[in-house]
DNA sequence: ATTTATTGCCAATTATATTAGGCAATATAC
DNA sequence: GTATATTGCCTAATATAATTGGCAATAAAT
């Protein structure tokens, strides 16, 4: 019914993300590697969908400006939450 | 001027939305982690704002019934970027 | 067409996330 | 109050993410 959505898709997604930013930007995977102080094998993991920590998701996303977004949208959820009485 | 958060206050905030979701059902970190196939200290660093994986967090995404929204973020993002004209 | 730059991918090593187990502190139930 | 459950935190071992260096394939530039 609900979440028919991978695990493994998601982060396919978030490859294509990180690598239109980086295009749209004009920067090679070196550049945003050493931009965000981890290797070029970092970010092709991160872009190509591979397992990856949060820490390098987060250093690209503070990089690409969309770190802040991505911590009010949490925020966000959370208050959503705490509001919304239980269903179980 | 911009991008003024850290990288660690996210974690931790991460950590207290899932903390949120958990207690609403009134689940312990033990069934969490049961349901996830992790161990209790994953959950644990989860929650506390520690480094983790990518994986670590989305089966906790996918278990609350947030992956979904997720990943319809992620790809309204990168479409977003994609009709951007470059301003670098 | 020929350089030059960039990317994809691989093996070996290092760093670190995860696991397993335990115990004290705190919260919850009785 | 006492018992029971849950959480926070620690150590040691294991699994895996990240690094380093390399090379072939593809793309971009001249």
């Amino acid at each position: 019914m609900f979440e028919t959505i991978e695990i493994k898709d998601v982060k396919v997604e978030i490859g294509r993300l990180v690598r239109a930013v980086r295009k749209q930007r004009k920067l090679t995977q070196s550049e945003v590697a050493e931009r965000l102080a981890v290797s070029r094998n970092t970010i092709q993991n991160l872009e190509s969908g591979k397992n990856f920590t949060i820490n390098t998701l987060f250093k690209a996303l503070k990089e690409f400006d969309l770190l802040d977004q991505v911590h009010r949208e949490i925020l966000r959820e959370r208050k959503a939450i705490e509001q919304t009485k239980s269903l179980y």
